[in-house]
RNA sequence: GGAGGGGUGUCCGAGUGGUUAAAGGAGGCGGACUGUAAAUCCGCUGGCUUCGCCUACGUUGGUUCGAAUCCAACCCCCUCCA
């Protein structure tokens, strides 16, 4: 690994961030020798980020603290299109009021992490809509579109799947990085913007823009790509059974943000300190070199650290104090995932099996039963094995609430209103 | 526009008139073992008021006692030709 004199790609080179770069002596001339302008985009895909985009949050967070101008890109344009990278076949189109709605949504994600403002490296937030919805058709074809080269293009392992797949690349997927190409020039022109960021996905992509930049403007560009990140045993980043893990508290709650970043396999836990952590290195390496089931205890710091950097520090540490009643006293935490049920209902008596489907834990009657004969329901810590049992205020404990559970992770507070 | 191929459950993928809620795999979930880990083994994996009923194999009709399977029309995708 080459030695960095720029503080920005020291870190990241030593955090694990970098996968490939167009120019490593170049970009870390730019980065020690004045402040950088490099963005990062964001597709609207849905309406929160997840996991897997925390990578490159974190990426651009470096950026700030090292002194440079990080853009956040919103493809509120791009999203009209839809990156084909590497998909097997197009995305269903989405419908500009659901891109609208998710461009608004994700941008509360990226406050925790940058500081936006005017000042020259405080953090923008730029939709691509803004230039990309208001082309001309001709005009762009003769101004961009005579740089590429289609036979070039077709070469790009990016649509290769999809083209040695026989299966159809539509000419509007195809023009998708031309317009990520197109961006980067769009950003070089009014933010003097010189790098782009983004997953090793993205390669083929970003270096269309450099190029693209070159031709138009004899503008030296950059990119930048992290390494997808799989886990250990393969599986990619971020995905549980109820879905990805969103950043957005809405759609996945702190507590079980900090859950599953509890589960970490072991060794996975050093990188994952160094990609989305901030301690500093050393206390990193102390942390990863903890045996057997000592890592547990860097695996808490691992999951307190993450959550707080999301969803601030206090969330963090309730997170982590309702774990650790829930799972090493076995007692009951107040402030698990509650739901609340009608009083008058719970009076007469609710099915335990819509109970559970209403506290979220399963998410159909059947399932719950499932459950039951798999003998992994309880309520209050005990195992349920009658599945028309119904659970009345006589399951009430002294705190007043319920306690179901669903394995020996998922609990959930039933509370009368 | 013409010729051919194809659309099956979360995904991949078998199935070409009846015991098919649909083989197999992946993924996911649960159980055992552990450390809220990995690996391994076992179970589950459409819905419901569950000894039964309902929905489901691109859509809509039809043939039949009976269809994912046969027929017709339509929609979508792919390949080649124009």
């Amino acid at each position: 690994m080459p030695e960095f004199k720029s503080d920005f790609l020291r870190v990241l080179s030593e955090r694990g961030f970098i996968h490939q770069t167009s120019d490593d002596a170049g970009l870390d001339e730019i980065f020690s020798r004045e402040t950088v302008t490099a963005y990062a985009g964001f597709d609207p895909t849905a309406a929160s980020l997840h996991v897997g985009h925390l990578t490159l949050i974190m990426m651009l967070y470096w950026l700030q603290q090292t002194g440079h101008k990080p853009i956040v890109l919103m493809g509120g344009g791009t999203g009209m299109i839809g990156d084909p990278s590497f998909k097997d076949e197009a995305r269903k189109l989405m419908t500009p009021d659901v891109i609208n709605e998710n461009v608004s949504k994700l941008k509360t994600s990226f406050t925790r992490y940058l500081e936006f403002g005017d000042g020259p490296r405080d953090a923008a937030m730029v939709d691509n809509a803004e230039w990309l919805l208001q082309l001309n058709y001709v005009q762009f074809l003769r101004d961009v579109g005579r740089h590429f080269s289609v036979n070039r293009m077709l070469s790009f392992d990016s649509v290769k799947t999809r083209l040695d797949r026989d299966q159809s690349l539509s000419f509007l997927e195809f023009n998708y990085m031309i317009l990520q190409a197109y961006d980067f020039v769009e950003l070089y022109r009014r933010y003097g913007c010189t790098v782009q960021m983004g997953g090793s996905d993205q390669w083929g992509n970003i270096v269309n823009g450099i190029d693209l930049g070159r031709r138009m403007d004899e503008a030296e560009l950059f990119a930048l790509t992290l390494p997808l990140l799989t886990t250990s045993s393969g599986a990619k980043m971020g995905k549980t059974a109820s879905g990805a893990v969103w950043l957005s508290e809405e759609m996945l709650s702190s507590y079980d943000f900090w859950q599953y970043w509890r589960n970490t396999e072991d060794a996975d836990v050093g990188r994952f300190l160094r990609l989305y952590t901030t301690l500093p290195m050393d206390e990193i390496a102390r942390l990863e070199s903890l045996d057997g089931s000592e890592i547990n205890e860097a695996k808490k710091v691992l999951a307190t650290e993450v959550t707080a950097m999301l969803h601030g520090r206090e969330a963090a540490e309730t997170a982590a104090e309702t774990a650790r009643k829930t799972f090493e006293e076995g007692a009951l935490a107040e402030s698990l995932p509650t739901v609340s049920v009608n009083r008058s209902e719970l009076a007469e008596g609710v099915g335990l099996l819509s109970l559970f489907v209403t506290a979220g834990l399963t998410t159909s009657n059947g399932e719950t039963r499932r459950h039951v004969r798999g003998g992994a329901v309880r309520v209050n810590d005990e195992t349920v094995s009658d599945d028309r049992r119904r659970v009345t205020e006589e399951d009430l404990t002294s705190d007043g609430v319920v306690k179901l559970s669903l394995g020996k992770k998922k609990h959930v507070l039933v509370r009368p209103e």
